[in-house]
DNA sequence: CTTGAAAAGAACTGCCT
DNA sequence: AGGCAGTTCTTTTCAAG
């Protein structure tokens, strides 16, 4: 098993906030030279630590003013409907992200829109007419704080 | 407003996967040389359309075995209890994103864990604990799938 | 728009404490 | 383990067609 120290984790929380930064800033950040800071990311990436980098998109420039969450519970379940569903929501753009959960719903999904009457446009024509779909919650993103996690 | 071609949109949903890639790589998907590749992507990042760029971590290479969606209701609400919940919940290590919403909840919550005792613990003696909580409701991830967006 | 080349910066290596 | 000095590679920028 992998063994980490404060400035191993620092270093994780630092590039999950901003995978930008270089081994050499990070580095100065704790008092650490380049090469000591790169050999420890390397240590972390080859660890696996790592997973993809991505970038995300500023919403707001793109004309996206509206974030729901939707949990949805399926009337019909089974192994043919759950691949129905998963392919048929993966089809609809303004979905960001689907969530198979086990719980008070079966799919959690994040969804975008330009405005509210766009999401209605998306719910009653998208969201509401998929395979299997039996009650619908919605909750409505007023504001998010991401943080890097407990390590 | 920033005009935006079939082209820009590949280009956003690529990096949104893989920011990794470089502009010489990407514009050989498209048949594009790397200067253009690259000119179109610093147009689009002058116009602030890329928010921070992170990296994931890979959870379970962590340790962390179970992420659980929390929907949290608020049993007293007013402008001083919502300040004090989210600074609480602030503290919880395991709290990997707290967001803010409006509708069957007040709060959601992506909270990770080793394990299932491990969740049962946080649950118990943080989450359980934050002030102001009225009633608390539960979702296991099993899959997710993140996609680029809907531009 | 293209190709080609130069400049800047980051990644990587070896050797040393 | 960490630091220093150097090399290599990529990214970024510019010149010219």
């Amino acid at each position: 098993m992998l063994e980490l120290d404060d400035i191993d984790r620092a270093l994780m929380q630092a590039l999950c906030v901003d995978a930008t930064q270089s081994a050499g800033a990070l580095g100065r950040a704790f008092n650490l030279s380049q090469p000591a800071t790169w050999r420890r990311i390397k240590r972390l990436r080859d660890a696996g630590v790592f997973g993809p980098r991505r970038v995300d998109l500023n919403l707001e420039k793109l004309g996206v003013g509206v974030t729901v969450f939707l949990g949805i519970k399926l009337a019909t379940k089974g192994r043919v409907s759950l691949e129905d569903f998963e392919r048929a929501v993966s089809a609809i753009p303004e979905v960001q992200t689907v969530q198979h959960v086990l719980g008070v719903y079966d799919y959690r999904l994040r969804v975008v829109a330009q405005d509210l009457p766009d999401f209605e446009r998306v719910l009653r024509r998208r969201v509401m007419t998929l395979p299997g779909v039996g009650n619908i919650e919605a909750n409505v993103l007023l504001s998010e704080e991401r943080r890097a996690g407990p390590i």
